[in-house]
DNA sequence: CTGGATCCACTTTGATACTG
DNA sequence: CAGTATCAAAGTGGATCCAG
């Protein structure tokens, strides 16, 4: 790996260039709630729209809406309906979806785990300046 | 790693739940800015301000000092200030910071690799519903 | 009754201009 | 150079309404 930062592949998909499709995907799923949908459904295996929105506390309707379909938009899990009455809707994450859940596990495990530290350093900061 | 789910532990914390202050910590770190700022770092150790700026391409000047701040004030990385003319401040991971560094990188790596998968499937959903 | 679309108040983000 | 201030634009969440 180069750590001098002076010659960014060229050939390559490259998240820092703006333009670069890569940078959409990176802001696709580099939100909370597509990190807590996949991380949920890397747990839950095929889950329904609303035992989903029970797991993931605080999220909306339309929140959960629109991360579920851009997830699905770009082929990270499947929507599922059911016609019935009610309708289910399930929802699971594809071959592509759960090869991301590892890196998506570690980074909620990191922030559980190194929630302590985070939290003295804001007090610190926090008292720094009054 | 346990992926059943079956035996969550229970005097940890858990970002599934909206008041674990952990799910802020998810929040922070989970932008895209925030990863990108990370990764830069990690690539090109000590950076200053506007190095970091032409390297994250599409960055607002608030989006950027924003997203500096809280990482500051969540202890991933410092900021030091070099009282000359004109002043110079220079950002640099902290070992908390970089603990985050491989994550972050695999998240980056894995958009950038994936990105054609993504593609398609983006295509083959737009063309479902005309 | 479940899933989700729509309308509206509120918050966040971004572009531009200005300051130590 | 490294920000802060300001305002317009876009995103978010809640309540409500609609289809099956």
């Amino acid at each position: 790996m180069d750590l001098t930062g002076t010659d960014a592949p060229a050939a390559r998909f490259d998240a820092f260039t703006a333009s670069c499709p890569s940078r959409q995907l990176l802001d696709t799923i580099g939100n909370k709630w597509a990190s807590l949908v996949i991380v949920a459904l890397g747990l839950g295996g095929r889950m329904r729209y609303s035992e989903l929105a029970a797991r993931i506390a605080g999220v909306s309707q339309k929140m959960l809406t629109q991360t579920l379909r851009n997830l699905e938009r770009d082929g990270l899990l499947t929507r599922t309906v059911t016609p019935a009455v009610p309708v289910r809707v399930d929802y699971e994450l594809t071959s592509l979806g759960r090869s991301l859940l590892e890196t998506m596990h570690h980074l909620k495990e990191w922030a559980e785990t190194h929630m302590p530290e985070v939290h003295q350093a804001r007090e610190e900061y926090d008292q720094r300046d009054t």
